[in-house]
DNA sequence: CCAACCATGTAAGCTGTTACATGATTGA
DNA sequence: TCAATCATGTAACAGCTTACATGGTTGG
């Protein structure tokens, strides 16, 4: 029963594995980093990790400030490990990224390369899929504007597939990857 | 009082604007379509029409079947209309393709030249950002799979740069925008 | 001492999702 | 006649946003 999890959830839970900190600290994480459009501010966040915390992934240990640092539990970091390891699909692929950063906090590097090989599978299939229609739509029916539109999904697929390749190329040589 | 209209009561304004449809039609739309990821069936489709009607913006005329086609108002249009002439701001790039649809059914022309001209303005300003950000951060601190993922976002944002270019180029050979 | 920032929360409200429910019409 | 599809809705709920509210600590 495990209370579903939403992608800020996930967020948080990478962000308090990567080490622990106060909800304070990760409200700035958002705020700062080109990281996760993911929303911003109070009402969000301490929400999010109250809902952690009664599912059992996440509690708050001790020290001086307010409640303390937030910590991922045994069940916490099964959670994260699962949500991780799921291959890429076609409408993840807003959450695709969110995952990549923290999958480099994972052990196993394997899952990166299983990542990388399925999100590049899956942006080739439908950059394939938005040519077809293209193709398929051309002369009238389709006014050519809405085309143009269609045509800007397929690049920017078409280079999230191709940034795909080059990362596995690049964590390689950095020896990322072993 | 202009009762913040959203992304999908814009969408909907936009295609009864094409030509009056049903609620019906409007749904079949959104699934059929690689138009927006926005949402699918029933429950987000009519009360989001509902809240149109309430607010002035379309209205239901006659006809056989169900309640009949949706029109817009003549306030409708006028908001329709704003929203399209709004220039493109970076927080927008997701409503961004949206509008371009369906400025084409704008008669004014010289406002797709000006969404083509911010809109290539913002992303290239983005990717411009996001190069510096990574520029300036190299060596430690940033580790290098946070700065990939960095990178398929300025990846992507380039690639909807140049594509803001070719879609002028296009659509002025084709004379669309005369 | 005062401003800035650390730190946490609550309340109201809006959107949208899922799932359920209903009935008319059309075509095989 | 029976299934599919047209056609419209409603109720419950989840998630997030905005705005408000509060108080401690630190540095200039």
């Amino acid at each position: 029963m495990a209370k579903t999890v939403t992608n800020l959830g996930f967020a948080l839970l990478g962000l308090i594995n990567q080490k622990p900190r106060s909800g304070y600290a990760l409200r700035k994480v958002f705020e700062t980093t080109p990281m996760g459009s993911y929303s911003s501010s109070p009402g969000s966040i301490y929400p999010a990790l109250e809902s952690l915390r009664k599912a059992g992934l996440a509690e708050t240990r001790g020290e001086g400030r307010g409640k303390g640092l937030f910590h991922l539990t045994p069940e916490g970091s099964v959670a994260l490990h699962g949500w991780l390891s799921a291959s890429v699909s076609a409408d993840d692929l807003g959450e695709a990224m969110l995952r990549f950063v923290f999958l480099r906090d994972h052990p196993n590097r394997s899952l990166t390369v299983a990542f990388l090989d399925s999100f590049e599978a899956v942006t080739k299939e439908k950059a394939e899929s938005l040519r077809q229609f293209l193709e398929s739509e051309t002369g009238r029916a389709m006014p050519i504007q809405a085309r143009v539109a269609v045509e800007h999904g397929r690049r920017t697929v078409e280079a999230s597939a191709a940034w795909a390749a080059w990362a596995r190329q690049i964590l390689d040589a950095e020896g990322e990857l072993e």
